[in-house]
DNA sequence: CTTCTGACA
DNA sequence: TGTCAGGA
């Protein structure tokens, strides 16, 4: 039995797949240590070494083919390598949190979106920041061809609040929350605001109604702008539906403010 | 049965 | 990166 390893063995050992250990050799970062007449390549300590180190550098992010260029480097290279592999992890770890935000964000949201047991709730708010985004006439739906001529990248979009909001006449104006640029700022409040579910964008007029009834009912004081927000991103909870929240402003000091948050609130037609 | 090369998704 | 063919 030699002292040196077939492919197979060697994969195992190393905790690899043999694939892997035959493009490192194609890439020209790992050569066995030997080929034998039967076109087997044979490997020994050394390339367990080498091998070990190549996957070290690979955890740390380093690419197979600045590995390759790798095997000539001087110590100060090889900081230089690290500290460049430093900055990637380092990336990786602020997109993780972003991404993980995000997730407890939608969670958060999710418990709290509950269109048909409390539809009807009053919220206080921040002020937010709303940059216009497009303008659409009221008749006219959003389709696919708006999307191309004015989205950048629609899956970001979509994994973020959209305000609708109509300036009086008969289009209507939508925004995204920003933090640069700022085109109208919502005031922070409280606000009366209602959840509901539509199959698209056609029926969401028809919660409008029921919308302004619930606020005469009772008697709230309200001001502003009638504010849609679609949070599409919600739709994750199984519904295909789309997730609206209607909001307006309840003006300061509105009477029988905390009857209003004790009152049953009228439930939506079904 | 194992491996090799090459190709492909 | 896994998988498959076809040959040794």
């Amino acid at each position: 039995m030699k002292n040196e390893l077939t492919i197979s063995e060697f994969a195992k050992l190393m905790g690899v797949s043999v694939h892997q250990i035959r493009y490192f050799e194609e890439k020209g970062v790992l050569q066995p240590a030997y080929v034998s007449d039967n076109q087997y390549r044979m490997y020994g300590i050394d390339q367990i070494y080498h091998l070990s180190h190549i996957l070290l550098l690979r955890k740390l992010g380093v690419s197979v083919s600045a590995i390759q260029e790798s095997m000539a480097y001087t110590p100060g290279q090889y900081q230089q390598l690290l500290r460049h592999s430093l900055e990637g992890v380092e990336a990786e770890i602020g997109r993780l949190t972003e991404l993980q935000q995000f997730i407890r964000q939608v969670l958060r949201e999710g418990q709290n979106f509950d269109p048909v047991n409390k539809p009807y709730q009053i919220k206080e708010r921040k002020a937010v920041q709303l940059a216009k985004w497009l303008e659409l006439d009221w008749a006219a739906a959003l389709n696919a061809r708006h999307l191309a001529e004015h989205a950048r990248n629609v899956p970001d979009l979509f994994e973020s609040d959209v305000y609708w909001i109509s300036d009086g006449t008969n289009s209507i104006t939508l925004y995204m929350e920003s933090n640069k640029r700022s085109d109208l700022t919502l005031p922070a409040g409280t606000y009366f605001t209602k959840q509901v579910l539509v199959e698209n964008d056609e029926n969401l007029e028809q919660h409008i109604e029921p919308f302004y009834t619930a606020i005469s009912a009772h008697s709230l004081d309200v001001g502003g702008p009638l504010v849609l927000v679609e949070k599409s991103y919600l739709s994750l909870f199984g519904n295909k539906k789309l997730c609206y929240e209607l909001q307006i402003l309840i003006k300061p000091d509105p009477p029988e403010h905390t009857l209003i948050k004790s009152t049953p609130l009228q439930k939506p037609q079904s």
